[in-house]
DNA sequence: GCCCGCCGTCAAGACGGCGTCAAGATCGCG
DNA sequence: CGCGATCTTGACGCCGTCTTGACGGCGGGC
């Protein structure tokens, strides 16, 4: 469900707001300050806020600031100022739209909307933003963005044992691996620690949350499928390697 | 150099802004009906668009409509009209901000700013091939300006299983494929994703609204439908592909 | 040289997701 | 007011995935 952090010292317009959009179907979280703000921001995560300039605490333009510091979130600023100065300076700070009061309840969330359906298509575009999303080894590629593997870098490996789907490619040609959702969780892991050590305990958080910990019969069960799919011989691993009594690493050679 | 094609019908206002834009480094474009910004927004590919909504010759919806068939250009509404209504019609077609007249130069361009950057982050699209109208695979084509789905690529696929009611077209010919309006929304969106997964989430929030997210047997159910219209054999989807866990993709071979 | 712990492997059962079928609800149209 | 098309909702069975346990080999410590 879409989170929604709505941030306004008055009382009766923070009810009025959340009434009005969990009626819609949103999952609304209240904040009066700029410091409550910017903390449930940080541990709701919300898809979009809706943030009135007129805090007791802090300048609209710090919150706005703030946020913009760690997330791309899209932010509507709500405000009783009507100059246009006033609005130049929160966009330019990093808002997405600005609706001065008072303000009709259906224009707000229509601009809402809008606002959330433009923010949405973005996001799915980019992963999260710069970061290296392919990562190539001569015998397979893990592509982080678009959520998949491919048999085949420079020299082909060999052929796959059974291709039986997919129509058949020209030689050479990419040939996708597939993997079940935990086992490319496991390998997104370890391939985003970019050739790092990462021990047994934090793949099992990473991967089965936090109460996991112990079951490193877990990690050897899907270490082994995915070296069974990935590697050339997955008896002697080249990529997916153990650091005994300590964890795992990917080395991208 | 960042283009902008701004539709007006009043000259004065038209020039006001081409100036303005020109001297901030925007490479501009001027239309003053609706036909022409249409036609313009084709071939001219703008980066955003400043749309009037009281043009002579179409609706204003219809011009957002127009370009929201086959482009997710950002639109920046401009109207003198102030109520609610006309608001949220507007962004609800697919505008991405609504500017009531008169309006200051500088917040218009505080918005476009705004409006751009958010717009931005979506620009490091799948190399250059940018956004298609028409996507053809060899067993169909999806046109996504004309919202319409032809049977019929270079070999045409076998006879469908049960098409009483459309004449006997020519062999080799057209012929069109009757999608329900919801079948179309969800065709439409994993179509744009161009390739890449859409999860299910992201599918019922584009489809059917924000407050969906788990009536993952929606998806279940229109999946299915499209199989049934588009693949060859639905048994085996060739197009519209599961990624068990995750969500779908469109594959256009 | 023996014991113990760690790791790779195999196998089986539990579980949940997915495709499918079917029926009721809703809406627009004649 | 009745009909057809479409959307919504529920149920069911199959299959892939996940979970869990057990076994054997290997190496290191004592």
């Amino acid at each position: 469900m879409t989170r929604i952090l709505v941030v306004d010292d008055e009382r009766q317009l923070r009810r009025a707001l959340g009434v009005n959009l969990r009626a819609r179907g949103y999952d609304v979280a209240l904040a009066e300050t700029g410091a409550q703000a910017l903390e449930l921001a940080a541990r709701h995560r919300p898809d979009l806020v809706i943030l009135d300039l007129g805090l007791p605490d802090l300048d609209g333009a710090e919150v706005i600031e703030g946020l913009r510091g760690w997330t791309q979130v899209p932010i509507i600023v709500l405000s009783a100022r009507h100059g246009e100065e006033a609005k130049v300076v929160a966009l330019d700070a990093g808002a997405d739209d600005y609706v001065t009061k008072p303000f009709g309840m259906d224009e707000l969330l229509a601009r809402l909307r809008a606002t959330l359906r433009r923010a949405e298509t973005a996001a799915a575009r980019v992963g999260g933003s710069g970061e290296q999303a392919v990562v190539e080894t001569s015998h397979f590629t893990v592509d982080l963005a678009e959520r998949r593997v491919l048999r085949g870098g420079r020299s082909g490996g060999g052929a796959s044992p059974a291709s039986a789907a997919s129509g058949a490619a020209p030689p050479g040609a990419a040939e996708e691996i597939r993997l079940t959702p935990t086992e490319w969780h496991v390998l997104e892991v370890l391939v985003r620690a970019g050739g790092r050590l990462v021990t047994g305990e934090q793949l099992l958080h990473e991967v089965w949350g936090p109460q996991y910990g112990t079951e490193l019969n877990y990690l050897r069960q899907y270490l082994a499928q995915l070296r069974r799919k990935l590697e050339p011989t997955p008896a002697e691993p080249r990529y997916l390697i153990t650091e005994p009594g300590v964890g795992y690493r990917f080395r991208a050679e």
